[in-house]
DNA sequence: AAGATATTGACAATTTACCTGCCATTATTA
DNA sequence: TAATAATGGCAGGTAAATTGTCAATATCTT
């Protein structure tokens, strides 16, 4: 019985993560940022500054893919390189003010389609269900 | 402020379904199943008949999609095809024997994963997650 | 019963979001 | 200073899904 409702909720979970990223990518398309990328120009949103490997650690994936994705970033002209006093060969990534434009264009456009999509939702729910997902994921 | 709680939830979604992939698909390893593979076995667990476009459709998934993984597990034994009173054309799938002891088999192994993944939640919080991701998803 | 339309299965190509492995270089640390 | 670790770049791979197209065959409409 009450494994029902654990895998009520994995499913859950893995069904909203395809509609949300359908979604995100839909309302991603007209400023040609692919999911991915979007999710490192949040990080660094407004004006963060860190190194990929740092990126990758907080995001818990791999250096290469950060990698690619702040490649990718660099080249449109929404990611700049400055030098780190920390380490000399991995430079920190800033956004430029095109990116911090766009990304507030995104957030807009997002707001309310974030905004109806929770509409429903009690904020105290809202609460224990980050708190439960957070368990979730240790 | 409430944007933020959104955000997080939605970032949470997004960890968690590649950390239940990852886990989900250490488990399918020695059932040489995909997690897809898995997903239909599943839905036609116990014994369930359906065609390919009917999966495609509860699954609100692309037809191709289901019927790449339908004929896989076709081929390895796992799905047979029987004839359709409804349509000539689209067998209906139903699981084999070996379909029925292999799912058993993983429930049975994913059952401490999933024990252990919601040992700390209580059963109310649960209830109150998995609603608003049930809200979330229309 | 015929003709129009829709459905199905198959195949190909593509996309996204990741991964692992390896390398040379350069930093950091013991 | 020598050993070890971190970094960036590249190659290749995988899983899950997509879109598009095609021919065959069903089903529906008149």
């Amino acid at each position: 019985m009450a494994r029902t409702l654990d895998y009520e909720i994995i499913w859950k979970v893995r069904r909203l993560f395809r509609a949300l990223t359908a979604k995100s990518n839909e309302i991603l398309k007209p400023f040609s940022l692919t999911a991915s990328e979007r999710a490192v120009v949040e990080f660094l949103f407004p004006n963060q500054s860190m190194t990929v490997p740092q990126i990758a650690r907080r995001f818990q994936v791999s250096r290469q893919h950060i990698q690619v994705n702040v490649n990718t970033l660099v080249d449109k002209g929404l990611l700049l390189q400055t030098e780190n006093p920390d380490h000399a060969r991995s430079p920190l990534l800033g956004l430029t003010n095109k990116a911090v434009t766009t990304f507030a264009a995104i957030q807009e456009t997002e707001k309310d389609m974030i905004d109806q999509l929770f509409l429903a939702v009690p904020a105290a729910e809202k609460v224990v269900t980050a708190r439960v997902l957070g368990q979730l994921l240790r």
